[in-house]
DNA sequence: TGCATTGGTAACGATAATGTCACATTAATA
DNA sequence: TATTAATGTGACATTATCGTTACCAATGCA
């Protein structure tokens, strides 16, 4: 299981508080620093999978923080999301241009933030070195062709796991039934749309054992009228 | 259902098509008009959210027609770009005093004019790159299709959820039932008009847990005589 | 061939969503 | 205040959508 770990570098421990609170309720692992040159060893040993960045810092200024960050090759990897207020907005401009991957304008939506987080978690980490795609406690191993719910190996049919590498591939988005024949099936073959329902059953169903108890829809959540979308933890109930 | 509704004002057919063609594709809906008479009760009834304005039209000169428009509140706010012929190139200079918000000479490449549109609506609506609708406290997730307020996932049935993305597409003015019917339900479905006000009753339900005590109106205000206005400001007492 | 696995479909029950009504409540006006 | 119009609200029947199961065809394999 692989935590996805979070630095918040701002200098006001409000807000690191309440990133914080919201990241760790969609379980990500949170870092937190207040200063640059706080962050910087930080960023160095603990090598967190992404980094938000204030642009109002007390010792260095956020861009040339994150220059720094961009120069060296040990974090440059690493991708960030600036902190900009409304007053600092044409700062955007220079912080993408320097190698941010977005920003958000304070004040902001928690939301808004945890969103941007887990596209940018998407965008670069879907699939490991190994061929593994590990959303959340599901590990699915195109390797070896199976899947594995907390480390607990998991038997499904070939067009399950298609379905749950697709679904896992494109997390937090819901999906038509036409869309997924078009993705999963492929786009030239004729079958109805209700199949797609039975085999999200089958899929469910394989999941469930290692589902605690009640699955109600852990993974697959439907979308009334619109189809059905995967996700790796329950939206805040 | 799409939102995003463009009026082509052209005289020439196999235009106005092309360029219809290449914004369906897109996910557009598009409105025709063939003259600026033609257009004008499309404008003021189907509020388009931008007008694509051909600058050579049989009846009224094009920058005639934008003042127009540019002086009547309610046609106002409609951003407006202009088609101009490479010979018409000074009468841009016009245009863009007239109010027109952006313009592209004849002849053009449909990708073109895409990216130009999609610019004016990325200005105009709120949609975060990511499909995310903020407003207020209120998210909306295109993507995920589904809600949050204050972070809160809240839930609601399709039609709600259509009425609120519309809602929050299109916030500060006010809709009859009428309007709301033709933007939400589709122009060609008939239903009861207080039909509306049962749904907006299951809309501010939906949204009321988090309104904390008293809602009263606090997105959807209710405009007697009129219809209903959504805007996340607390509407002054 | 016989058997197991898988995939697609139909059918049926369960559930959610929808539109409409009746009636309560509120605002506007005289 | 009395009256009227407009809106809020809960309940209802109807319909649409979804979950689930059972079944059969196709496939692969021993």
């Amino acid at each position: 299981m692989s935590f996805q770990k979070v630095l918040i570098v701002d200098d006001e421990a409000p807000i690191r508080e309440m990133i914080k609170l919201a990241l760790e309720l969609e379980g990500f692992t949170c870092l937190q620093a207040q200063s640059a040159s706080e962050a910087l060893p930080i960023i160095v040993d603990q090598r967190p999978d992404l980094v938000v960045l204030d642009w109002m810092m007390p010792d260095v200024s956020g861009l040339d923080f994150l220059r720094r960050l961009k120069r060296d090759d040990n974090t440059r990897e690493i991708p960030v999301i600036m902190l900009t207020a409304k007053t600092e907005e044409n700062s955007v401009v220079n912080g993408l241009d320097a190698g941010a991957d977005d920003y958000i304008s304070k004040p902001f939506r928690p939301r808004e933030l945890i969103s941007r987080i887990q596209a940018i978690m998407r965008r670069i980490s879907k699939i490991t070195g190994d061929g593994l795609l590990v959303v959340g406690e599901l590990c699915l191993d195109m390797k070896g062709h199976c899947v594995f719910v907390d480390d607990q190996l998991v038997a499904m049919g070939p067009t399950e796991y298609n379905l749950l590498k697709f679904f896992m591939g494109h997390p937090d988005r819901a999906y038509s039934r036409a869309q997924l024949l078009d993705q999963v099936w492929g786009s030239n073959v004729y079958v109805e749309e209700r199949t797609v329902d039975v085999h999200i059953r089958r899929l469910r169903k394989a999941l469930k054992p290692a589902a605690d108890g009640v699955d109600c829809g852990r993974f697959i959540q439907t979308v009334r009228g619109a189809g059905y979308r995967f996700s790796a933890r329950l939206a805040s109930l």
